[in-house]
RNA sequence: CGCGGGGUGGAGCAGCCUGGUAGCUCGUCAGGCUCAUAACCUGAAGGCCGCGGGUUCAAAUCCCGCCCCCGCAACCA
């Protein structure tokens, strides 16, 4: 037995997050949880909502309520969602929890410590009608370049030149359109990343078998020249920068930079978990205290994954403790909705709330799993989603369990025929059907979730060929001893098939072992084909498993969400 | 010359690292079966692998140049 840990990138708090988000990261994080899980391997799956910085100040604001009530009720509102998407995580905290606080000042204190950290005096932008300072990009005016007047402080939208907010003519506080701004001295605590880029550099170049997409971003920022980075904000909500209930001299109204603390909440959230389960969680992350033999792999979209490769070592590295370090990294492309972005306010794509007042959770799991963007952006679209749910889903899998059963029901009264013994064609399918395994748990622990869909829709197709070599509907007028053994084959297939299953569809995978062979079987990954019926026990016909998509409905899912014209 | 990803039958993708009959799903057409969610199974048609050049006995694959699409550019996650 192995040990696996696996964090999926935080969910950002300020709202419900969209199937763009979901299958960036949790999703697949889920599946290959659920994969190690069903192996026997022991697994700690991790995630959190990452609560801190302005995005979430100004969420809060906009909804009427103080920040921290806010973000309990998001919190709350997301876990919910997860739970119901069927996130296995085992434990789906906060990025503000008093865990996070803790082992995040300890992190602070040993860069502190070590010399990793300097104060240094930055000029930021203060609003006073806001009452706030403003991050770079909630500062807007007109473009010095090109006259674009909704220039924001850190970019240019139309011409695409990087600018300073203080290049801005006419510049505005973006929050409340306020001209009524100024500049302010601002001391702030930076991270020296720049003397951590040759151990950066070597570590990356060590892992050869990481996707290209992750350490092409990696090496692009190191190549470029690692900036010291500012991990300290002129804000109030978040973590104080403080050690052991003791604020750093002058930092009385900073906290720390949401990207600072928000990996650091994997160990936070570890932390909780343990103390919930009376476990220890240095058992995970503390390669002095038994971590050495977990293997880390970590979940995420392409836009983390410079705070991953690059921030979050750097903070690990600098506390010159022996911190249990990723060791794989899977990092995914976005899915688009119609070609563009996923978008609030355009109210463009489909968010994980909406998704469930649709369909139950395994159709989105399926069609997202199998379309996951992993070696390119990928693209939703509500035809694309109905074919691939009515052809794979419903006809092909679906139907399967759904003949099969019922034929056992009509001809041989819901038992698994007892009598006969498997011949060729069984030993053949068999065989194919291994084969498949093979490759499908390769691709499983590679976490290459578009081919293991493919893979696993392949052995569906198999055991649908075999009912129509096998006849037993032809069969069973005149050898009903070999109609039988045909069917208790196929029942048998139907539960291999549903343990192979569960990482993509985990409630179906339940409602087929539930119906064939009673509540308490559980479903471990298969190294074979084996029978796991008992010959003469009663197999029910479960509920349809899947219900086409009717064309009515993705006419009236593109027009309410938007489809192609918009 | 900012960086990265991509361009493969009508649509969506695999193959490229480690050159050697171009593969999968949907769609289309034809056939089979009738247990099943009008579903399942079989077969067929359809491709100058973005463009140009080079290396090689041989290029979708390696090298050079160009064109096009998408994303990112450090205070948006």
């Amino acid at each position: 037995m192995s040990r696996f840990l696996i964090t999926s990138a935080l969910p950002y708090i300020n709202g419900v997050k969209h199937l763009g988000n979901l299958v960036g990261s949790m999703l697949p994080a889920d599946a290959y949880a659920r994969f190690q899980r069903a192996r026997g391997n022991e697994v700690l799956f991790i995630c959190a909502t990452d609560e801190h910085g302005t995005p979430a100040e100004l969420a809060a604001h906009e909804a009427g309520l103080p920040i921290d009530e806010y973000c309990a009720k998001m919190h709350d509102l997301q876990k919910d969602l997860g739970d119901r998407f069927g996130l296995s995580f085992d434990l789906f905290g906060r990025s503000h929890s008093p865990q996070n606080h803790e082992i995040t000042q300890h992190f602070y204190h040993q860069l502190d410590k070590n010399g990793f950290l300097e104060e240094r005096v930055t000029r930021q932008v203060y609003s006073i009608d806001d009452g706030r300072f403003l991050p770079d990009r909630y500062v807007v005016g007109t473009c010095p370049h090109c006259g674009y007047e909704r220039a924001r402080g850190d970019q240019c939208e139309n011409c695409t030149r990087v600018l300073d907010p203080a290049d801005l003519i006419n510049p505005r506080s973006a929050v409340s359109g306020s001209t009524n701004i100024e500049t302010r001295d601002s001391k702030h605590l930076f991270l020296k990343q720049s003397e951590m880029v040759a151990r950066l550099r070597e570590w990356i170049d060590s892992k050869n078998d990481w996707p290209v997409l992750v350490t092409s971003i990696a090496r692009k920022w190191l190549d470029e020249g690692l900036k010291d980075r500012s991990i300290t904000r002129d804000l109030t909500w978040g973590i104080p920068v403080a050690y052991q209930g003791k604020v750093r001299p002058g930092f009385e109204s900073k906290v720390f930079y949401v990207w600072f603390d928000a990996p650091i909440e994997y160990v936070g959230a570890t932390m909780e978990w343990a103390e919930a389960t009376k476990n220890n969680w240095k058992r995970w992350w503390r390669e002095d205290e038994g971590a050495a033999d977990v293997r880390y792999v970590q979940v995420m979209g392409k836009d983390n994954v410079p705070f991953h490769t690059v921030g979050f070592p750097v903070t690990l590295f600098g506390s010159q403790e022996p911190w249990k370090i990723v060791d794989y990294i899977k990092g995914l492309n976005w899915m688009n909705y119609y070609g563009g972005k996923f978008s609030t306010s355009g109210n463009r794509g489909i968010f994980m709330d909406q998704a469930l007042e649709l369909l139950p959770a395994d159709y989105w799991r399926w069609y997202l799993l199998a379309n996951a963007p992993e070696s390119d952006d990928s693209n939703f679209t509500w035809e694309h989603f109905q074919a691939s749910v009515n052809h794979e889903l419903a006809d092909v899998f679906g139907n399967f369990v759904n003949r099969i059963a019922k034929f056992c029901t009509a001809r041989f009264g819901g038992v698994v025929p007892d009598k006969g013994e498997y011949g060729p064609l069984e030993a053949e399918t068999t065989k194919a059907l291994e084969q498949r395994l093979v490759t499908l748990t390769r691709l499983l622990e590679a976490l290459e979730f578009r081919k293991a869909a493919i893979e696993l829709r392949s052995m569906w197709v198999i055991g649908n060929e075999y009912l129509q070599k096998a006849e037993p509907w032809m069969r069973i007028k005149t050898d009903p001893v070999s109609a039988g053994v045909s069917i208790r084959y196929a029942l048998n297939l139907a539960m291999f098939f549903a343990a192979l299953a569960q990482p993509f569809i985990p409630e179906t995978s339940a409602k087929i072992t539930r119906a064939f062979a009673g509540n308490e079987h559980s479903l471990t990954w298969p190294i074979a084909v084996l029978d796991t019926l008992e010959p003469g026990s009663n197999v029910g016909v479960p509920d349809v498993l899947f219900a086409k998509i009717e064309e009515t409905q993705v006419a009236e899912w593109s027009e309410r969400f938007g489809g192609a014209d918009t």
